[in-house]
RNA sequence: GGGAGCAUAGCUCAGCUGGUUCAGAGCAUCUGCCUUACAAGCAGAGGGUCACAGGUUCGAAUCCUGUUGCUCCCA
């Protein structure tokens, strides 16, 4: 059969992806081999592919199959979030589409049509993974809302609420106008804008013509204004002191308070203070123990309360009310001014700091242990750097607000009697069961008289009788999708409802987390509180920490700039190993990696280049005669001991997670070592033979370069893998064994073939003659299939080294190679470190360029002998240096030497 | 405003506790080659005051201080 000679991806891929799946090789369960977990970061169920996940997801294979591949029951476990703003706003969208508006649609009937939503497009990302080659175990995919998590988030919210962890309580929040809920401050993404300061004066009660004026860039909340401040030590201001202001168009009249919050120097030193839409304002409110009026209503428009313009959005009345103000003589000046301003990250609207009630998680408990676990390294973080980051957070973390006014999500599971007071538990009924207990059944359906009690929260005060099961009113809020995703290690082995079921005791701590960086303290640190809370054990051992994916120009990928290429169109246009390895190859863990076309390029070629040396070693007849040439004995010796030295540096780089850099050894020995050099040196004539012992040991090279490269290149991996020899059904390259950099790899052969020197050493001397001995065919002209002799002249004691010779003789296209006392003077010649080489030549020879060369190589070899001379000269330096640094030294000096000795008497004698 | 990090070849980056694996890799560039595995290739070559200025040391890309420029996080 014909061979092509192009690899083609696209063949290929499906029919092992599917292979793989029909066997059941991704599928784990529990047995007695140690395991080895990685829980996948959950896509949004809203989301599509994006390089973000190519890269993040290549990752988490590529140790997933090295675990596997070493003996480890490998679980990767797959799964979605339910992403509670993001969906719920995608469905609403959906529907107002449809003409259907969400409020006029009950809580039932709108999740069933999230639902119906979620089962069509949430599996999209999922399905995506599987073009990329993930190796996940589907059995086990999850879902952050499928029954098992729902309970999951359930369970804890009651049981951290039980623990006293989890409080409500009115609270500044980040208010998204558009999706109508409180958002985590995680979520608010700041953005530089042009905004205007505009100086307002406001007039000072029971005066004509005395004004306070103030610089505010947000001149709606005026109407929620109720004390102006200024610093105690301003003497502007100081006559203030007892004074109330009016508050412009609508005369109401507040207090002046002095606090030195205020900084004096910006804007005007006076400041209107609205604590109902400002956090700073809010906290200044509390201290002066102000009035909250607040003026605006969820969705952003003006409130009743405003009194004006009631009804409007927030940025028309901005407008409109800086033409009223001006109009009513207020305005004093207007200003430019760059300012940051809040988005929503979800829905892109401008944040609004609201008072509500919301629920709380408490950090003050679940921090601490959870930064010790990372600062004593039980948790690896990769790279390091992270920590510091990691640190600061922890030491300043903010309760965490859990609620969210959304209906797709996990439902709070908590209760409100009709006099407000609230009970924690899982149903209805149990709430009521609850709920006689602690308030006493009087006021429950059997209306025996007690005195109120109080609850977690608050005072019973009402004395409402004969309250029923149902008039117990559940929590209309979700709570927030971290919520979910926090306990994912631990729910997606059930480990929260069934803390000893075999799943969470096998697998849980998992090993490894494969991440972003821009969710440490969402999701990373979170998992680390909920994994020492719940199960008093670390989530995962390692960190990584992957890069945000940019273009070339840095800018990160997005739809909106519309500069990140479609990564399935890229697969098929380039194959799966192709993206693979270019997502790979520009990215050191946690640097942000710049997206260039060209590194898919380079990956594809790289596939093409292993699939070209397969085509090359399977083609090769295999003569029957067994007398293997002594060229390819040591070239077979040589790589094996270069594949051994390799694999130990490619094992220290995955141990250090340095996934890019091992690709990159893998590629050159495979290229480099194997390709350029071995297969040169074995490769036997035009339609020659080759003998079955270096046949053999080539397609064994072959198997286990494969088998190293097959975490990062699954799929050209597996068709090379299963042409290279006859395979079984059932068998599989990807539950071969990798290579072990523990086990000897030398063969006899390699072990006695110049042991003193090292084979390595032997062949790095070879390389550098082959290289001279095509420089001089280079520089003359000469034809590859010109053949050539070479003279070798020893310069020194040491016995020569002719390991190699035979494999110079084939690289060079030399038919005669002979050891000679005397120089050679009708030849071109060079020297590699003291040894002499010639090749006669019928032509000319060029004394002066010979003459230039030679001297210009003595002139530098000079110097580097001075500036050794001056370093060994030097007494502190001989004195203070270690030992092995100076001999390191002299022995430099030694070799310059006798290489200039070499080179002067060289020199000599030419003409 | 507070904190962290970075600056090495045209680009992306290695370079550990100072000393020949110290100035490296891949890509890109340039020069030869259509040498029957591969032009998606082969063989070579050029490219850097290691941001700047001081200091410590026998010795600094590496340690210290300052300056400049960039990035990220928090407010």
């Amino acid at each position: 059969m014909e061979i092509p000679s192009r690899y083609n991806p696209a063949v290929v891929e499906s029919k092992w992806y599917d292979y793989w799946m029909r066997q059941g090789f991704f599928h784990s369960k529990p047995d007695d081999s140690e395991p080895y977990c990685i829980v996948i970061p959950p896509p949004n169920v809203t989301g599509v592919l994006h390089m973000g996940h190519m890269l993040n997801n290549t990752i988490q294979d590529i140790l997933v199959r090295k675990a596997r591949m070493s003996g480890k029951n490998a679980c990767w476990v797959p799964g979605t979030d339910h992403a509670s703003i993001a969906t719920e706003a995608k469905v609403v969208a959906k529907l107002k589409e449809e003409g259907i508006d969400k409020s006029e649609l009950t809580r039932e009937e709108f999740l069933e049509h999230a639902w119906t939503w979620k089962e069509k497009h949430g599996g999209i990302i999922l399905e995506q993974l599987k073009k990329l080659g993930a190796s996940c175990d589907w059995d086990r995919t999850c879902f952050t809302m499928d029954e098992a998590r729902y309970a999951s988030v359930i369970d804890v919210f009651i049981d951290l609420y039980d623990k006293g962890l989890i409080y409500r309580g009115a609270r500044m929040v980040n208010w998204d106008p558009g999706a109508l809920t409180a958002i985590s401050d995680e979520e608010v993404i700041y953005k530089e804008v042009q905004s205007k300061l505009y100086h307002v004066r406001y007039r000072i009660e029971g005066a004509d013509d005395a004004w306070v004026t103030i610089a505010t860039t947000r001149p709606e909340t005026i109407l929620g204004d109720t004390a102006i401040c200024v610093h105690p030590d301003d003497d502007r201001y100081a006559h203030l002191k007892g004074k109330r202001i009016l508050i412009p168009l609508i005369n109401r009249s507040v207090p002046v308070i002095f606090d030195d919050y205020v900084e004096m120097e910006f804007g005007t030193g006076a400041l209107k203070v609205t604590p109902a839409h400002d956090l700073n304002d809010y906290n200044l409110g509390l201290r002066h123990n102000l009035e909250v009026v607040d003026t605006f209503n969820p969705d952003g428009t003006l409130s009743e309360a405003a009194q004006l313009y009631i009804g409007e959005d927030r940025f028309v009345v901005r407008t409109k009310i800086v033409t009223d103000l001006d109009a009513a003589g207020h305005i004093v000046k207007i200003e430019e001014y760059i300012n940051k301003i809040g988005y929503s990250e979800r829905t892109d609207e401008v944040i609004e700091p609201r008072i509500s009630v919301q629920w709380f998680l408490k950090m003050k408990e679940l921090a601490p242990p959870a930064l010790e676990v990372v600062e004593n390294d039980t948790i690896r973080f990769h790279p390091a750097k992270y920590k510091n980051m990691y640190r600061h957070w922890m030491e300043n973390v903010q309760d965490w607000c859990i609620s969210r006014q959304l209906w797709w999500g996990q439902r709070i599971p908590a209760w409100y009697l009709p006099d407000g007071t609230v009970i924690v538990a899982k149903t209805k009924e149990e709430a009521f069961e609850k709920a006689k207990l602690a308030v006493g059944s009087w006021q429950l359906a059997e209306n025996r008289p007690q005195s109120p009690v109080t609850s977690h929260e608050s005072r019973v005060t009402s004395h409402e009788s004969r309250v029923t099961v149902n008039d117990l009113q559940q929590d209309p809020d979700v709570m927030d999708t971290w919520f979910s995703s926090w306990l994912w290690p631990i729910s997606v082995f059930d480990g929260i409802r069934k803390p000893d079921n075999p799943d969470i005791n096998y697998y849980y701590p998992t090993n490894d987390l494969v991440t972003a960086p821009e969710i440490i303290f969402f999701w990373v640190a979170r998992m680390i509180m909920a994994g020492l809370e719940y199960r008093n054990d670390i989530p995962f051992h390692n960190v990584y920490f992957t890069g945000i994916v940019r273009d070339k120009l840095g800018r990160k990928m997005s739809k909106s700039l519309g500069n990140s290429p479609e990564p399935l169109q890229l697969i098929d246009q380039y194959g799966a190993d192709a993206v693979r390895m270019g997502m790979l190859l520009c990215s050191p863990a946690g640097n942000d990696l710049l997206f260039d076309e060209g590194l898919i390029e380079q990956g594809r070629n790289f596939c093409n280049k292993v699939w070209n040396a397969f085509r090359l070693v399977k083609g090769w007849q295999v003569d029957e005669n067994p007398g293997q040439p002594q060229a390819c004995r040591v070239a077979v010796a040589w790589f094996e001991s270069q594949f051994a030295q390799s694999l130990k540096e490619i094992e220290e780089l995955f141990v250090t997670y340095r996934l890019s850099e091992a690709l990159m050894a893998i590629y050159k020995l495979f290229w480099d070592d194997f390709c350029a050099w071995y297969l040169e040196m074995v490769k036997p004539a035009y339609q020659q033979p080759i003998d079955p012992v270096t046949y053999q040991a080539s397609v064994d090279f072959f198997d286990k370069l494969i088998r190293l490269l097959h975490p990062f290149l699954p799929f050209i991996t597996e068709e090379i893998w299963q042409l290279l020899n006859d395979r079984k059904e059932g068998e599989s390259i990807m539950i071969s064994s990798i290579p072990d950099p523990g086990s000897r790899c030398f063969t006899p052969l390699a072990m006695t073939m110049m042991p003193e020197r090292g084979l390595l050493k032997s062949f790095e001397f070879a390389r550098e003659v082959v290289t001279a001995i095509r420089t001089v065919r280079k520089e003359k002209n000469l034809p590859q299939k010109e053949m050539i002799r070479l003279m070798i002249k020893k310069n020194n004691d040491e016995p020569v080294d002719m390991t190699f010779d035979e494999a110079v003789m084939k690289l060079c296209g030399i038919d005669e190679l002979a050891y000679v006392e005397e120089k050679q003077p009708q030849a071109f010649s060079f020297v590699v470190r003291t040894t002499e080489f010639y090749i006669p030549l019928a032509g000319q020879l060029n004394v002066e360029e010979e003459l230039n060369k030679l001297q210009e190589e003595l002139k530098y070899t000079r110097g580097f002998l001075a500036s050794v001379e001056k370093k060994l000269s030097n007494d502190r330096f001989v004195n203070n240096a270690p030992q092995k640094v100076v001999a390191l030294e002299q022995k430099k000096k030694a070799d310059a030497e006798a290489r200039i000795k070499v080179l002067e008497e060289k020199l000599k004698e030419l003409p």
